[in-house]
DNA sequence: AGCAGATTAGTTGTGCACAACTAGATCGTG
DNA sequence: CACGATCTAGTTGTGCACAACTAATCTGCT
């Protein structure tokens, strides 16, 4: 009785474990990069500001994560020689985060794995893109109704 | 130029948005149980064997997580009291997972969670249904690949 | 000016994930 | 039977995520 409780049944266990699966599908093409999958997150969100240099803070709000998980990524993609981190002279609570040379010229190198990961889905063009809205709409339902988000907390 | 590096094109990062996204609606929910999401979907698993007894490995191919993960998070959910570990007396390499009785007594406290869960998401039934069954599609199609999973490695 | 409260980044501690490895048990084949 | 290959669970080390906290800075208000 209570079949609703089926791991199979279960969204939250399809969407756990495609996550890791196409995670698993980038682990091997981002390591001859020397990156992890999150660092090559914070990567795209730097590398799509152009010249703009974003913040610890605004890097979070793009990512959807906080200091906690930045602060020691952006650390070791510094360590890396991908990126530098400056303390603000306006505001000496901001860092900002400016790509290094080497950091831009990686990006060359990433041009084909987005396809490459796609391809491994097995899904239509389509289908990908309808992949996309949905799960874009749920993180946006979620995010919306007072959730938690490295955003504001109760007051 | 470029813009199919974009972060909000990626579906990758909409799946790993959305997933984290998910587990958030989950955390407040199942902390009151003194539970985490993994050891959440870890009792799922054991909840829909009934009296069958799983090994650590079969547990492993439900959840698609290896030793590596798997026993250290049994050992909390052991000394929790939710379940038991057994080494077989048949093959002594086996250790059996078995739920205690408050273990199963725990199962009546979530029914409700999926049903919270998928609110949260702002998606209709049936939305919830196509979404998890193309996210299947997609896990399978990764790991049908001769990806990685936690079974066969190269030879 | 002065100070309470807010803001920003960082630190600490816990718990996954995963790679690489180890220890011990079992199996298969000669 | 011997013994190398295989199998199972566990351990170690790295890197996220996240909660809770700290330190330093800034802002608004009086």
């Amino acid at each position: 009785m209570d079949r609703d409780l089926e791991l199979r049944r279960q969204v939250c266990f399809a969407l756990y474990s495609a996550s890791r699966a196409v995670t698993d599908v980038y682990r091997p093409l981002l390591e001859e990069l020397g990156l992890t999958y999150p660092q090559y997150l914070a990567l795209l969100a730097l590398w799509e500001r152009g010249d703009a240099v974003p913040t610890v803070k605004e890097l979070g709000e793009a990512l959807h994560l906080d200091s906690g998980t930045l602060s020691p990524m952006l650390k070791r993609l510094e360590g890396a020689g991908l990126v530098g981190r400056y303390r603000s002279d306006r505001d000496e609570r901001i860092v900002e985060v400016r790509l290094t040379d080497a950091g831009r010229a990686l990006r060359r190198r990433v041009d084909d794995i987005p396809r490459r990961v796609a391809r491994a889905t097995g899904l239509s063009e389509n289908e990908l893109l309808a992949l996309r809205d949905t799960l874009t709409r749920v993180t946006e339902a979620i995010h919306s109704t007072g959730a938690h988000p490295p955003a504001q907390k109760e007051k």
